[in-house]
DNA sequence: TTGAAAGCGGTACCAT
DNA sequence: ATGGTACCGCTTTCAA
């Protein structure tokens, strides 16, 4: 054992809140424990920053958060440092203290009895614009399907400081679990159907508005019979199929309940039902209103694979706008949603209950976005 | 002031500790102010529960977590009485206590000088597929496009303790930020080209293979002159040129560099590329393998606004095999890659690091799924 | 089988 | 402008 070892040895013996820094004999030199913290293997906190940095914890943690209090130096001194350091402040720590988690949980509620899954393309894109507002704001993104919380949202997420506040995306057919969390006084909003008079904020698109302009455009586009396909009880999609006898009938044209084809809000749906209806019934229609895109494209399909020709012997008009409607062929025309303005209102809203103040739901505007697969104007 | 209000007053006073329970002067009950805490507004805590419960914290907590050195009736009163009283464990305090989250953040690595986006289904389906696969392990997903933590991922998701662990979507062209998070010693798994040896797990589909299938099955169906639409420079399609080159080679076929045509991996690039090219020269090919679904849909649509048929003229061949391939028309003959899988292994490999057990790369087997894009084999 | 008590790493009130 | 210090709510060691 080297000389400079032993003396460690005996030095730690000796003393065990002191460590030898320089091994040189002559010049040895040490440090409370405590003081060499930071060259130890655990990971850099506040205290150990503030000690580099030769400050209080207080003075750390305000210079941190660019506290005008602390001398405009010393923050970027320490601030300087905690980069120098890759050092950054402990979430749980800090959340335990403040109460502010800075985690906004997003749940996708898919009822049992819909196939319309977390793949679905619409709610996807409306993830992602949440996720892009959220960051915006400042919060982070827990993403759930219903799996976690199973039921009771409140307790999951808020109770257990999981997250500040819930955006429940899609109203479903249950409100049950909505409902608990209003309850428990929960911060809440909803993406569904913005005209129901709930006691929470409900961001959500004018449906039937939409409903009544994609309508409108078969009709001018010269057709007479046309399908609204889609589920009638789904709450947003009621509105629709509201917006669309609304089409009908401002154009006097005879509702005939045989052209309202209930189905499951899914691609695979829609082409099964449109294959059997033709299959039993021919052509009987020269329109189609799909209450969403992916239930378009499935009765697209249908419509091709019989040789129909679109927008010649039957227009289609679908719903949301997503990448896809530009991208198939033809071209789908549908009625936009827009889910970056939808996303960010509903971060504004949720916010809004943070600061304890009143939040409204918000009616957003929908366009109808004319392609091919309804006829050119003239 | 009423007599019992005037009697709180002087009683508050006298012993800030104590509070009148019932005001009836002749029958004052006190208790200590921290005996009913739990009819405050502030949530119940488990000092509060294990107070009902008339037990200690210790054993409280010990319950909640069905510990069996607990007694277990016991536990089931103290379970029953959380369940009643709606109480949930503060995250927060018990990650500060236990350093661990139990979350797992999810960064798209999306780099900047390509418009691939969030909103690519692909990823998209990955998300899901990780956010179940997450989930069933008993994680919660952060999901984070690379906002936040703009590039320290580690000190920003780790360090700040904000997750346990990293799953990176994407190598994209650069490797610095993974890097970072390598050196850092964070546990990770990154989705990409397993067959790289790097220091850091990866999964990822067997591309080269993958690559080869779809050209084969070009060849096989009679074309001639199959071009290479996608990024040559970007790891795991790179891999995908390999097997297409290594097909063509099998196959005795010639290979012509400009056959190769290099894009940006979106639909919208290779649209106005096969546009432009067919318009420069003409329909020099008879076979597309696209890099992606979405790039083969892009290349469809270019394709059939010039009427070329598909796949009478040009034979396409995908790949990923996202739920559209099969609604497109024709429906896309893709090469399949399976996300739950691979989101699985990603989550397994993941928890091995928890563990302190070592990680592995792994390998996905791909699938050629035959559709319409390609001729009906004969 | 249960309880007491010491932290986990910050934050913010109250001093100075 | 800065420091001292009492918490936030839970887990876990040690003691009984």
């Amino acid at each position: 054992m080297s000389f400079c070892k032993r003396l460690q040895t005996i030095f730690s013996n000796v003393c065990k809140n002191y460590r030898i820094f320089a091994l040189c004999p002559c010049l040895t030199v040490y440090f409370k424990i405590e003081d060499v913290a930071l060259t130890q293997e655990s990971r850099l906190t506040l205290t150990g920053l503030a000690k580099l940095a030769g400050v209080s914890t207080s003075t750390a943690s305000r210079a941190l958060r660019d506290n005008p209090l602390i001398k405009k130096e010393t923050r970027e001194r320490i601030q300087a440092l905690a980069k120098e350091h890759s050092f950054s402040i402990n979430h749980a720590a800090s959340q335990l203290r403040t109460q502010k988690t800075n985690v906004v949980a997003v749940i996708l509620n898919l009822t049992d009895h819909t196939e319309q899954s977390i793949n679905d393309p619409f709610l996807l894109k409306m993830v992602s614009a949440l996720n892009l507002a959220l960051n915006k704001a400042g919060y982070e993104m827990l993403l759930s399907n219903s799996m976690m919380a199973d039921s009771d949202w409140a307790s999951y997420f808020i109770s257990s400081r999981r997250a500040d506040g819930l955006i429940i995306v899609g109203q479903g057919k249950s409100e049950d679990n909505v409902n608990d969390v209003v309850t428990a006084k929960a911060p809440l909003v909803v993406w569904g159907d913005p005209k129901l008079n709930k006691n929470y904020p409900i961001v959500g698109s004018d449906n039937q508005y939409g409903g009544y302009l994609a309508t409108k455009q078969l009709i001018e586009s010269g057709c007479k019979k046309v399908l609204f396909l889609g589920d009638t009880e789904h709450t947003e999609m009621a509105q629709r199929y509201l917006g669309y006898q609304q089409a009908l009938k401002e154009a006097e044209l005879h509702f005939d309940p045989s052209l309202t084809i209930d189905i499951d809000i899914t691609s695979k749906a829609a082409y099964e039902k449109v294959n059997q209806e033709i299959l039993n019934r021919g052509l009987f229609f020269d329109g189609i209103f799909a209450v969403s895109d992916m239930v378009a494209f499935g009765a697209l399909k249908a419509l091709k694979e019989r040789y129909v020709s679109i927008p010649g012997d039957v227009s289609v008009v679908g719903f949301d706008d997503i990448n896809m409607a530009e991208l198939f062929h033809p071209a789908l025309t549908t009625v936009r949603q827009d889910t970056d303005l939808a996303a960010q209102l509903m971060v504004e809203q949720l916010i809004c209950q943070f600061e304890q103040k009143p939040a409204q739901s918000k009616v957003l505007e929908v366009e109808l976005i004319k392609r091919r697969s309804t006829p050119e104007s003239y």
